[in-house]
DNA sequence: AGTGTGATTATCT
DNA sequence: GATAATCACACTT
């Protein structure tokens, strides 16, 4: 059995679980490799997209998981989120933060205002604009080796901590500790007001 | 090192 | 018409 049709399992069941399981794994597209250190778990928590139902823009989170759910925000920044449950159920991981491992003079072609590498893809919007991720991407099969942009069998983590989720309204999902980020990788993290002091 | 704010548009009410 | 799973920059301490 291929690592991708066993990941695909993982993210199929319990969503915590699959925003752990996605830390170290590697994120592809043409020359550019990276390192996962950062996720978040949306499922169908009043935080989510998903938490109104089937929308032409979410409906992707309702599908099989290891999809890549791309959305535009803020009048300015792509996000890139894997797909996770089953077919039916909705859920998806936001992708914060990577550490960069190949392809750094092409990340560097887009992200211009970064001023070292850890710059490159420590939030969320820079990461999509390093990769080049936008709604071109939306659907795309993350676990298919042909794909443009694909998962791969990456390293392991030795220790994961979590916090709350970043970004969102008082009420509207704020609260749950469903962010989760690589201890050993802290300098790759994106800021924050919930994590680590640096 | 921390706080505050403008940018800018797809999406949904 | 309001809002947003952010970023970069200005300004203060």
């Amino acid at each position: 059995m291929s690592w991708e049709s066993e990941f695909r399992v993982i993210l199929a069941g319990d969503l915590l679980a699959a925003a752990r399981a996605l830390l170290g794994v590697h994120l592809v597209c043409g020359s550019m490799r990276a390192r996962i250190v950062e996720t978040e778990a949306y499922g169908d928590d009043p935080g989510s997209h998903a938490h109104r139902g089937v929308t032409p823009r979410t409906k992707v989170m309702f599908d099989r998981p290891g999809l890549a759910y791309v959305y535009f925000t803020y009048g300015a920044h792509w996000m890139l989120n894997v797909t996770a449950q089953p077919e039916g159920n909705p859920g998806a991981i936001l992708i914060r933060a990577a550490e960069p491992i190949a392809g750094l003079e092409e990340m560097r072609l887009r992200r211009l205002k970064a001023k070292s590498s850890v710059e490159l893809l420590n939030g969320p919007g820079k990461l999509a604009q390093a990769f080049e991720i936008d709604g071109s991407f939306y659907g795309v099969d993350l676990l298919n080796r042909d794909s443009i942009l694909r998962l791969e069998e990456g390293s392991k983590v030795g220790k994961v901590q979590n916090g709350n989720r970043i970004g969102l309204a008082r009420g509207k999902g704020d609260g749950l500790p469903w962010r989760f980020f690589d201890a050993d990788s802290l300098k790759f993290v994106s800021r924050s007001t919930d994590g680590p002091s640096r």
